[in-house]
DNA sequence: AAACAATAGTTGTATTTTACAACTATTGTT
DNA sequence: AACAATAGTTGTAAAATACAACTATTGTTT
């Protein structure tokens, strides 16, 4: 049985802590960090105010134009206070506006401005940018392969997400 | 050539920023949170007082026993006083030390105490039991090729690393 | 040897991000 | 009508990041 458990799906070589390097919390975790830092910085060096995470935010409100703050939050694993924080930031550069839901008197519709949709518009080719830096050389089954499994991890850890 | 462009290494679909859950930099930030913050919770739950980056630290000094701040802050990707910070932070737990560096009167050796290196054994099986459930139904093969992904992306952009 | 640059680490200060409890207002349920 | 549930806000704190300016020491140059 020895095949069957250099075959067998052992994930010990991952978790064993003995090589840093090797240990997906970690690398993952550095990777993030070097992606926000660099858009970060070349976001400010062509001249705009915008967070990474105001960026996320713009990003998401792009591809759905009206969502409450509460489907806000889960969308980009915040909580609620800190979605409202960031939102009357954004309200505050005029990059976004809240609706009342007509129903429903509890809760807002965000969507983007004009100005917030230019403005996320010139970013976008900031980010992809730095993107097209961070996957020079990568293969493009190799990236298929790294989303997939990445979603499968971060769904692990969220079982709620369904 | 129809078939040499749809061969080719063409990163457009991941970069183009029509599907969110595409784009790396925001799919890895998201995993980057899950982990982190599972982690940080269990460790909390498990009563320790570690925070997921000092538990970092811990882990890098478990495996070089001996580093200088600077090295640390290199191999951690911190700047200078954010290493200074959570050594001394640490110190004040009584987890970490520093030892002059015999030659060179500036620089300090960081060891990791006794009860230092006892504290992160035991939370090392915490935060191996959180990978676990994170790559529950993932395949060895893919966490290599994620793995290695990952560290191209990072060093991509930091091109100091060699 | 004196002057200068380079390095290791610290301090100051500010911003960004995350965490969590307690609260108001409104809606849904019993 | 009473109660629970939901959407969002406020308060407060800690953790993480950023960057300039500083001290002390070491290395280099002339």
């Amino acid at each position: 049985m020895d095949k069957s458990a250099s075959e067998t799906n052992d994930l010990r070589s991952f978790t064993c802590f003995e090589d840093y390097d090797r240990v997906p919390g970690f690398v993952i975790s550095q990777t993030a960090y070097a992606i926000r830092k660099s858009i970060a910085k070349n976001i400010k060096n062509a001249g705009f105010d915008i967070t990474p995470q105001e960026f996320a935010i713009l990003n998401r409100l792009a591809t759905h134009p009206t969502l409450n703050q509460r489907m806000l939050a889960e969308l980009t694993y915040k909580d609620r206070p800190a979605v409202t924080r960031m939102l009357t930031h954004l309200m505050t550069k005029g990059l976004v506006e809240k609706q009342t839901c007509g129903n429903d008197r509890r809760a807002y519709l965000v969507r983007l401005t004009k100005k917030g949709k230019d403005i996320r518009d010139l970013v976008v080719p900031i980010a992809q940018k730095v993107l097209h830096q961070a996957l020079d050389g990568t293969k493009i089954k190799d990236l298929e392969t790294t989303i997939k499994t990445l979603h499968k991890i971060t769904t692990n850890l969220n079982p709620q997400d369904s």
